[in-house]
DNA sequence: CGAAAGTTTGAGTTGCTTCAACCGCGGTGG
DNA sequence: CCACCGCGGTTGAAGCAACTCAAACTTTCG
């Protein structure tokens, strides 16, 4: 039992389940299974069916589309504390994504009919699955626009001015290779343009840390010309 | 009172409110509003504040992504019976993609807090909810994954294999400039490529009307090579 | 320490766009 | 009634942004 997980503690420590009531919660802790994903492992893959939703509990997914062709297009990351996978569930429809680790995770899993009574249970349980996604549904379509309405160069300045920062100081959560398939790019695009970006000086980049150095110059480029 | 419509009976015949019972239906139907747009006017606009969500009861509702070039990204298309704008309504942030009418169009609007008080009430309205989203979500993956992994032609094949038909014959709801938008192409793009699948005996193009002859090369197509 | 993965740089290619001209058709006003 | 306009659509020629292919260099990690 040294090794063992509060999972009550950590479940209720999310936003989606911060009020749900201590018996419902208790409930759900119970309910739900730990998944250990190694890394590079998968939590699901395209065509498996959506029978509940994962929480991560330590490490990183990465969400993707995989394509014939080997390639992928990343959609997002999800690191501790936030839940994916909930919204195939609601349709019968299986996984049109993939969940991959990026490092060796640890995985809660509730299974759709928990979900469910949870949600007939407590209807601000019901909001707070409603406003996740939302969320997630207005990054996609953050991620159309950029794909369909900006070039390469404003994909990339866009990306580096809505990543959290402390002065300037920008670290990149995963490697390049990476951040490219999430900007419809490949990586050797993405490397020149940041190399470019650091000739103009609007930037400076080590490895996986990005200075700012010049985020107006950056948001000129977004919008003006 | 002649011209006057039944939104009660409207409502209770969409999906989204279905098994919504009596009372609760009698009350978002007083409580909705009804609101007229004239062909190629809005219902909201890109930045507007979000307070409710819109029901088509007559007409075509087209959702795009403005951008400030003039151009635009179009998202999806609404029918009578198709609710939008739901999603937003969970956050609170201003709407980021625009409703236009592409003909005269009535449609009744929700307020955020009738939404809100049905889903409390109903735990099966949230549910419904929630599959709606899901569906939406369900969508803009499709779309992304149109954009990054796969070619113009890839595109266009998909495209017409998703559409409704009735023993191979296709009629397209809106115009190609629209469809294009929809598909991240330019009208000479997705002209010039009916064409070229028309020349190879795929299709045959005629105004609007378009005939799947070989659904099988269609297929192939997107798949295969 | 060596193999594999990640990153950069260079050179050449291409799929789609851009620009431009043209056609046909429906509506509209003189 | 017909000339005119404007929009939707097609077609051609030229351009370019990003990709592909290839090779070298760097970092990571077992």
């Amino acid at each position: 039992m040294a090794n063992r997980l509060d999972t009550g503690a950590l479940l209720g420590h999310l936003p989606l389940f911060r009020n749900l009531d201590a018996r419902q919660l208790a409930l759900m802790a119970r309910a739900c299974q730990e998944v250990r994903i190694a890394k590079h492992g998968f939590a699901f893959q395209r065509g498996d069916p959506a029978n509940g939703l994962y929480v991560v509990a330590v490490g990183t997914i990465k969400l993707a589309i995989p394509s014939p062709s080997g390639q992928e297009k990343v959609l997002e990351f999800f690191t501790a504390g936030q839940a994916f996978g909930e919204a195939v569930m609601f349709l019968d429809k299986p996984y049109m994504v993939q969940a991959q680790a990026l490092e060796d995770t640890l995985l809660l899993w509730i299974d759709k009919q928990d979900i469910y009574a949870a949600i007939d249970h407590d209807p601000s349980f019901a909001r707070r699955m409603l406003a996740g996604l939302s969320l997630r549904l207005h990054a996609l379509v953050q991620d159309i626009e950029a794909v369909n309405l900006q070039n390469a160069t404003q994909r990339v300045a866009g990306y580096l001015l809505r990543q959290p920062r402390e002065d300037g100081q920008i670290h990149l959560s995963v490697n390049k290779n990476v951040v490219a398939s999430k900007l419809g790019l490949t990586p050797e695009t993405l490397s020149r343009l940041l190399g470019q970006l650091s000739g103009k000086g609007y930037i400076a980049v080590e490895g996986r840390d990005v200075q700012l150095l010049d985020a107006a110059a950056l948001e000129a480029l977004l919008y003006g010309r």
